[in-house]
DNA sequence: CGAAATTACTACGAAATCAAAATATATGCA
DNA sequence: TGCATATATTTTGATTTCGTAGTAATTTCG
C-alpha cells in the first residue's frame, strides 16, 4: 500500500472502535465521499465568482443536459435536484426574474409547464463551465491514462450492478418523435 | 470497455452538446457523484427506519469517531458537519431533550462545552449502525478483493494529491496527553 | 489587576424548505 | 355527455436554517 493519507488514519482510529468493519470497504466509500466533497466545494467557488448558486447551475445544467429544445417540467427538474416540487417552484420564479429561464406551456397536455432555458441562461452556463473544468483534470494529475482507465472501469462495473437490481442512477434521455411527451415520472436518481 | 450504464449514455448524449468534454475525466466524477448519492440515500432509508434524520446520525457519529471519552465541542461539530453554530446550538437543545447526549463543561476550560455521548445515544447510534453496513457490502460485490485493492489504491492516491495542496480531507485526531484542550478549529473539512 | 480575546448561548428578522391544501387540466368509464 | 379520479403545478402556512448582534462566563496577556 501506498503512504498513508487522513482517511488511513481516520480508519485506523475508527478500527479500536468498531472491530467488525472492513477497513478497504470503508476505505473506497469515504475516499469516494470526500473526493465528491471537495469536487463540490471548489465548484462552489468558481460558481460564487459568476454570482451563481449551486441550485441555479444545477437547473440550468441539466437544461443543457435535455438537449434541444432545452426543456424540461418543473416535476422532472425537482427529482433530478432531489428536491421538494415546491421548492423548486420557489427557485423557478426567481431564475425566470433572473432572466435566465421562461415558462411555456405544453402545447400536448396544458397542465404541464415546459422550462425553457434563454439565451442569457445559456450564456451564464457556458461561461461558468468553461471557468470551471479544469479543478477536475488536477484531481487526477497523479493517474496516467492507463490509471485512469483502469479507475474507470472499476467504477462502471460498481454502477452497472447497482443498476441491476434498481433504477437507472442517471436520467436516461428519450429519444425519437414526440419524445418529450412520454417521459415518466419514474425515479431515475438524475 | 465493459457493457456500458447510464453514464456511457448520459455522457454519450452530452459529447454532442459539449465537444471539449473529456469523456473519460466525466466519467469517472460522474460516477462518484452517482455512488456516492445511491449511498446517502440508502443511507436515509436505513435510518429513517430508526426515526434518525441524517444530522442527528451525523452528530452521535461524529461523537463515537471522537474515540473515548466520545466527547466534542460544539463549534467542532457544526464545523464537521458543515453548518451554522447556532443551528448547531438548536439541534444539540433537540438531541439533549431526546436523551441522546448531555453537555458538561470542560474541566480545563470552563469557556467550553463539551457535548457527550450518552448511553441512549451510543445505543441507538449502534443500533442503525448494525444495520446499515451491509448496503456497502452489496455495492462492492461485483469486485473481487484485488479489484477492491486496485480501487483503493487508485482513490487513496487522488486524496493524497489533494491534501498535498491543501488541508486533509478528514479531520486529524488529537493523540497524546490532554489532546482536547489542543484542537484547534482549522477547516479540515470533516 | 484590567483589557482584549475566546466560547457558547440567546434573540430576532430574513430566507429557504417542506407538507398539505387548492387550482386547473386530463383521462377513463358508464 | 357527465362525473369521478388522476396528474401537474402553484399557493399557503409551519418549520428550519441562516446571519447578525448582543450577553455572559472565562481565559490570556500586558
Amino acid at each position: 500500500m501506498s503512504e498513508p493519507d487522513s482517511v488511513d488514519r481516520h480508519i485506523t482510529h475508527w478500527s479500536r472502535e468498531l472491530s467488525d468493519l472492513d477497513p478497504q470497504i470503508e476505505g473506497i466509500f469515504t475516499r469516494m465521499q470526500m473526493i465528491v466533497r471537495l469536487l463540490r466545494r471548489n465548484k462552489d467557488r468558481w460558481l460564487a465568482a459568476g454570482g451563481l448558486k449551486h441550485w441555479e447551475f444545477q437547473v440550468l445544467h441539466h437544461l443543457v443536459a435535455a438537449g434541444p429544445p432545452y426543456r424540461a417540467t418543473p416535476s422532472l427538474l425537482a427529482e433530478w435536484l432531489d428536491t421538494h416540487p415546491a421548492t423548486m417552484t420557489n427557485r423557478l420564479d426567481r431564475l425566470e426574474q433572473a432572466g435566465y429561464v421562461g415558462r411555456v406551456h405544453d402545447p400536448g397536455d396544458r397542465r404541464r409547464l415546459l422550462v425553457a432555458l434563454t439565451p442569457a441562461g445559456r450564456a451564464i452556463w457556458q461561461e461558468r463551465m468553461d471557468d470551471g473544468g479544469l479543478e477536475e483534470q488536477a484531481l487526477l494529475a497523479p493517474l496516467d491514462p492507463g490509471d485512469r482507465e483502469l479507475l474507470d472501469d472499476l467504477l462502471r462495473r460498481m454502477v452497472r450492478a447497482a443498476e441491476a437490481d434498481g433504477p437507472p442512477l442517471m436520467p436516461d434521455w428519450p429519444s425519437g418523435p414526440d419524445a418529450e411527451n412520454r417521459m415518466s415520472k419514474r425515479g431515475t436518481g438524475g
